[in-house]
RNA sequence: GCCCCCAUGGUCUAGCGGUCAGGACGCCUCCCUUUCAAGGAGGAGAUCGCGGGUUCGAGUCCCGCUGGGGGUACCA
């Protein structure tokens, strides 16, 4: 089995396009050695395709850990041999040059019917258009959706190549394919209209065609097609979101495809071990970023803190964080939820005007100040006498655990949320604690 | 306009002629509890888009409609 992922550096690598990517990864991955991916960049509009965009593509498939066995192909770099089977075709009668326009076309269709496809003449310049035949339909094969047939009338000329001889999608696709050996085409439903082309092309140059899988196209969360106003829609903005490549791979890998046990959480050995490309849905998917979130927080929870550590120290920039890390872990989804919640370990409490009025009232100040000196008392100063003392406090003024625990919080944190009270004084050790304390005593409302 | 695809709770899905239509996210309640989470236990939520058929029996098969999407570029 040789796939290809063949995406067009046209920008940055969508969701959509990363799902493609990955489907056809897990195809070649699941046939082992028999399986081949191949990447190739579909660069052959100029205008809009660059360098940076190629750059960005590789380095988000590298970020997904999708590795591929061939390439990357620049589709520019085959245009010697786009020129040559065009000549080919020119040749034996398959297309023909027509200087016809988008307006001869419609004008033709004025006059023959809006079903009929148009059917130009050859004038020996001009742009290049592949003859189709008005008789038969081409038919595509394909795994996921069956065979949809395409009565030729309906289908117009197809211009295959510009006016100064430079090859178009429709027919370098198809040629690439074919030379490249690709036996799967998986690629969004986005193609399927332009399939039958293609499959003129095949016949044209006598070869066989692949097999086809139209993916179901992926939605925004409004049904719309997915776009920046959606939050993280590319795969960059995955990452700087706080994502974990494994977790992106599990939620893209269950957008349009799903195993008879129905799992939701599945490794990524496993998808490659399950994965069936005829199991993929025929109905479009949207992009649900809180699921995400949810299924990250679970593969998050499953690395050790270690390694959680490492992550987190090269998503912030910042070191020493293995002992935050440990007391925050289950209190985060993304990596980028942990500097929020514990930045002010490092960074020194937060300004929160509310919880200070809230918390650090005349009782708060009180309450304070009872804890401060329990705390200067803690011998050894961990963890277990740390609760020790302030457990104390609570019992000595009979008060409610929260009337005492809240005031400490914002005098650390400056917020009312934060890792746990007892691991946090331990972690800030005893005199950050006191002066944060000191602080706060003070500082009304 | 024309061609093509699609249609199960809000979302992702299982289902492949006979199930109380199952699971996951989210939501609600309760437990745990120092906040927020995490975790545990329950719960609400779907006349399977609508209408016709076929069949003893249809979410599952067929037709029509509606809705959504894609294509219709000298873009990919």
């Amino acid at each position: 089995m040789r796939v290809r992922f063949a995406p067009s550096p046209t920008g940055a690598l969508h969701i959509g396009g990363a799902r493609t990517a990955l489907f056809n990864w897990l195809m070649a991955r699941h046939e082992g050695e028999d399986g081949t991916l191949v990447l190739r960049i579909e660069d052959t509009d100029r205008e809009r395709s660059t360098p940076e965009n190629v750059a960005q593509i590789l380095d988000a498939l590298q970020w997904l850990e999708l590795d591929w066995d061939e390439g990357p192909i620049s589709q520019i770099s085959r245009s010697d041999r786009h020129q040559e089977v065009l000549a080919q075709l020119l040749d034996d009668g398959h297309a023909y040059r027509s200087t016809a326009t988008a307006d001869d076309v419609r004008a033709y269709k004025a006059r023959h019917g809006a079903d009929r496809g148009f059917r130009g003449t050859a004038e020996g310049e001009g742009a290049i258009r592949l003859r189709v035949p008005d008789d038969g339909a081409s038919v595509v094969r394909d795994v996921i959706r069956g065979d949809t047939t395409f009565q030729h009338v309906h289908l117009d000329d197809a211009v295959i190549a510009r006016g100064d001889g430079t090859a178009l999608y429709n027919f370098a696709v198809a040629v690439d394919d074919h030379d490249a050996g690709i036996t799967h085409v998986v690629r969004g439903e986005d193609h399927l209209s332009n399939t039958p082309k293609q499959l003129l092309v095949y016949e044209a140059l006598g070869a066989a065609p692949p097999v086809f899988a139209h993916l179901p196209l992926l939605h925004g969360p409004d049904g719309k097609k997915l776009s920046k106003r959606h939050g993280a829609a590319s795969v960059q903005e995955l990452r700087d979101a706080g994502y974990l490549p494994a977790a992106v791979r599990n939620y893209l890998a269950l957008l349009g495809w799903g195993d008879a046990d129905d799992e939701t959480l599945i490794p990524t050995a496993e998808l490659v071990r399950r994965f069936d490309i005829a199991r993929v849905s025929r109905n479009p998917a949207q992009f649900d970023e809180v699921k995400l979130r949810w299924m990250n927080g679970r593969y998050l929870r499953e690395l050790s803190t270690d390694e959680l550590t490492a992550q987190l120290e090269r998503f912030t920039g910042r070191t020493g964080l293995r002992d935050a890390v440990e007391i925050s872990r289950e209190k985060v989804q993304t990596l980028a939820d942990f500097w929020p919640l514990a930045g002010f370990i490092f960074d020194g409490p937060a300004d929160d005007a509310a919880a200070r009025e809230k918390w650090l009232g005349e009782a708060g100040q009180a309450v304070l100040a009872d804890v401060r000196s329990a705390l200067a008392q803690v011998d050894p100063y961990e963890l277990a006498p740390i609760e020790a003392a302030l457990r104390g406090v609570v019992e000595a003024r009979g008060a409610k655990p929260k009337d005492v625990f809240q005031p400490v919080r914002v005098a650390l944190a400056g917020v009312p949320v934060s890792p746990g009270i007892f691991e946090t004084l331990a972690v800030l050790g005893r005199d950050e604690s006191l002066a944060r304390i000191d602080r706060a005593i003070g500082q009304t409302g």
